[in-house]
DNA sequence: CGACATTTGTA
DNA sequence: ACAAATGTC
């Protein structure tokens, strides 16, 4: 296994374990020789989860801490800007000579495809290709029940993991040099990763936040040493400096998972041996979390689609209600609910919020506000620093009530009362929400019930400086509850139609006029939501649509935009490829041998016609998401931006074969949908 | 010590 | 809202 006497070095492919420590993909490369470390930017191939403005920045700053380690061990990090990592891949094999290509795991669905693409693309121009789990406790394939099937709920499938009858691999320690390959003829692309505007608004972040693997460690060690034994304590408190703060370092792997597993076990063995009840509730709790990350991947894995649509599939015939205005209200704090205020102005000033509130303010979003989940989740997308797609995805899921083990879909969860729970003093509504903070406690999470006088002296005046709830959350529930008849109704009716041979199982009326967002979604400083007025917005019942992401760097690098790309453009958007119909999403460039990937019900599947395929979303598309978005100052933070409506989804393979119900779970449907992105069936090694 | 009440936590 | 865990007599 070592260099080969060819001579030819290695490419060791850095993604998302941006670090040098326990990173198997490297370890290898240095033992088989020379290496040449390369990361590639190819946003574009995200299509629609184009990383958003902070992210972007996180990456920055994390990949020159990595390139400043990898210099000190002898070889530099060579960065290359691409609109398609595999033939840039190939560029770079082909400048450096290099034989071999080792990278680590990804399970989001866009690079399952990715890579599949890469290894078969790879290895058909002669260079061997070896990935290695960097990622995870345990790779997805290896954590099935007693009968070899995947888990379908947490609890079980977490319980499972911890009880392996073998440890995950102990942490690899950093190379202690690396002889560098040839790179004369790789020469570095230069990544922007901001614009001007976007590095103003930045600034702030650094304060806050140290990304890179060295800063990842400290925070691991700190928080092992600090909040983790108060954890199970202190974990339900929103305004909480008590969480790990690992969440966008683990997200970018600037820390591996199996360390963070081995330190807290240690610690917790420490502590079982001390009698330390509570310390050792807490390392369980806060494995918990790490088990819930493991999950996410697991059910990518498991479930190529679990980013767009429901895993239960009623959900598919909930009437979404399709309002700008809610959704608007939302993202600007501006609800009437405090609670769900100060968290959504927290994640709009810095990019974080902590997991209870996520909770919180999606849970709103889906149960109160009815608005469809993808929006929610894309915003997510745009506006955290640890955006993750599967973490999202499964959070979202399981608000939504789509998981066999997610919260069940009539229940409301009120914010007041959460208020209390979470936020008893009222110290987290008070840093985020300042026209409240002269509210006492007693109101502080329901302003409207305050007696005139009180808000009176506190400065307050409801509807004028702080809104009246949105919606009461009586008519919430009422609206719920005839929501979730009439999607039982259209899901029975569906069923039967089905049954009947009418193919067609989905009403097609919503196929038909895909709504539009309207163009400009501003953040007006003194947009007053309406209050409890009916939706006034249609309720439609796919949920495919979701306003997209804005990408101003692109504005800045592909200077060929179009003039009017609202119309032309923004109604093609590139989507992710998973659904990508050739037919109608023209941006997206299927070359020869289109790789599609269908629908999970009928076996999640990767075509490929001919060897060479290529998926390929042109400029044009990205370029066109960066239209119309409006930026606004705002007390320190900035604004996330958000732009204009997306295009109609793809999600036309209607008639999955057993139909789409509850009845007809994913549960009795996923059987063999990793068969063909299984990595088992790729060359395995590590 | 078991039957019953109360509290708690909910991926 | 509910099931599990914990507490009480």
């Amino acid at each position: 296994m070592s260099g080969g006497g060819g001579g030819g070095c290695s490419i060791v492919w850095f993604r998302r374990d941006l670090r040098v420590e326990d990173n198997p993909a490297l370890t290898a490369g240095v033992r088989a020789g020379a290496v040449v470390a390369v990361f590639i930017w190819a946003p574009e191939e995200e299509g629609q989860y184009y990383p958003g403005r902070v992210s972007r920045w996180w990456l920055k700053q994390s990949l020159a801490f990595l390139d400043s380690s990898l210099r000190n061990l002898g070889a530099p990090l060579i960065t290359k800007r691409s609109t398609d990592s595999v033939s840039t891949l190939l560029e770079v094999v082909k400048s450096t000579g290099a034989t071999q290509l080792f990278f680590n795991h990804l399970y989001d669905p866009l690079s399952l495809i990715r890579d599949h693409r890469a290894k078969e693309v790879l290895t058909s121009h002669g260079i061997a290709v070896r990935s290695f789990n960097a990622d995870l406790l345990y790779e997805p394939w290896d954590v099935n029940d007693a009968h070899g099937q995947p888990f379908t709920t947490f609890s079980a499938f977490w319980e499972r993991c911890l009880s392996m009858p073998y440890d995950p691999e102990a942490p690899l320690l950093p190379p202690k040099r690396i002889i560098p390959g040839d790179i004369s003829r790789c020469p570095c692309d230069t990544l922007v990763f901001e614009d001007e505007f976007e590095k103003a608004s930045n600034a702030l972040l650094a304060r806050a936040w140290s990304p890179g693997w060295n800063n990842a460690d400290k925070a691991l060690t700190a928080f092992i040493n600090g909040p983790l034994i108060e954890y199970s304590r202190n974990r339900r408190k929103a305004d909480s400096a008590t969480t790990s703060f690992l969440s966008p370092h683990l997200h970018f792997g600037e820390v591996s998972v199996k360390k963070v597993f081995h330190l807290v076990r240690i610690r917790q063995v420490l502590w079982a041996n001390e009698g330390n009840k509570a310390g050792e509730e807490s390392v369980n709790l806060f494995l918990k979390s790490i088990g819930l990350r493991e999950y996410s991947r697991y059910i990518s894995f498991n479930h190529p689609y679990s980013h767009e649509r429901p895993l239960l599939g009623h959900l598919k015939f909930f009437p979404w209600v399709v309002n700008e205005g809610y959704f608007k209200a939302w993202r600007q704090g501006r609800t009437g609910y405090p609670l769900v205020d100060a968290g959504m102005r927290e994640l709009w000033a810095t990019g974080w919020l902590h997991d209870r509130i996520r909770v919180v303010v999606s849970s709103f979003f889906v149960k109160v506000l009815q608005l469809p989940w993808r929006w929610g989740m894309k915003y997510f997308w745009d506006a955290l620093l640890d955006a993750d797609l599967e973490s999202d995805a499964l959070g979202w899921q399981y608000i939504s009530g789509t998981l066999p083990d997610g919260r069940e879909f009539d229940r409301i969860d009120n914010p007041q009362f959460e208020g209390y729970k979470f936020d008893p003093n009222g110290e987290y509504v008070r840093r985020w929400l300042p026209e409240l903070a002269r509210l006492p406690t007693e109101w502080i999470h329901h302003p409207w019930n305050a007696p005139e006088s009180v808000l009176q002296a506190a400065g307050i005046e409801l509807g004028s400086n702080y809104p009246l709830p949105i919606v009461g959350i009586d008519t919430a529930k009422a609206r719920l509850q005839e929501a979730l008849s009439q999607m039982w109704q259209q899901e029975a009716a569906s069923r039967a139609a089905i049954e009947n041979g009418t193919e067609e199982g989905l009403g097609d009326s919503s196929e038909s006029a895909p709504y539009t967002f309207p163009q400009d979604i501003q953040m007006e400083e003194n947009l007053e939501p309406v209050r409890n007025n009916p939706p006034s917005a249609p309720r439609r019942y796919e949920d495919q649509m979701v306003p997209s992401i804005t990408s101003s760097l692109l504005r800045i690098e592909e200077e060929e935009t179009s003039s009017d790309l609202r119309n032309s453009a923004a109604d093609s958007r590139a989507e992710v490829p998973i659904n990508v119909n050739v037919q109608q999403n023209a941006r997206v460039t299927l070359n020869p041998g289109a790789a599609v990937l269908q629908s999970p019900h009928s076996n999640a599947r990767l075509q490929q016609n001919n060897g060479a395929t290529e998926l390929r979303i042109t400029a044009e598309d990205s370029t066109a998401e960066s239209s119309s978005s409006g930026r606004r100052e705002r007390d320190g933070g900035v604004v996330p931006v958000w732009s204009p409506p997306t295009s109609s989804f793809s999600e036309q393979f209607v008639g999955d074969e057993n139909g789409i119900g509850t009845s007809s779970s994913y549960l009795q449907r996923h059987p063999q949908t990793h068969e063909i992105l299984n990595w088992r069936r790729l060359p395995q090694t590590g």
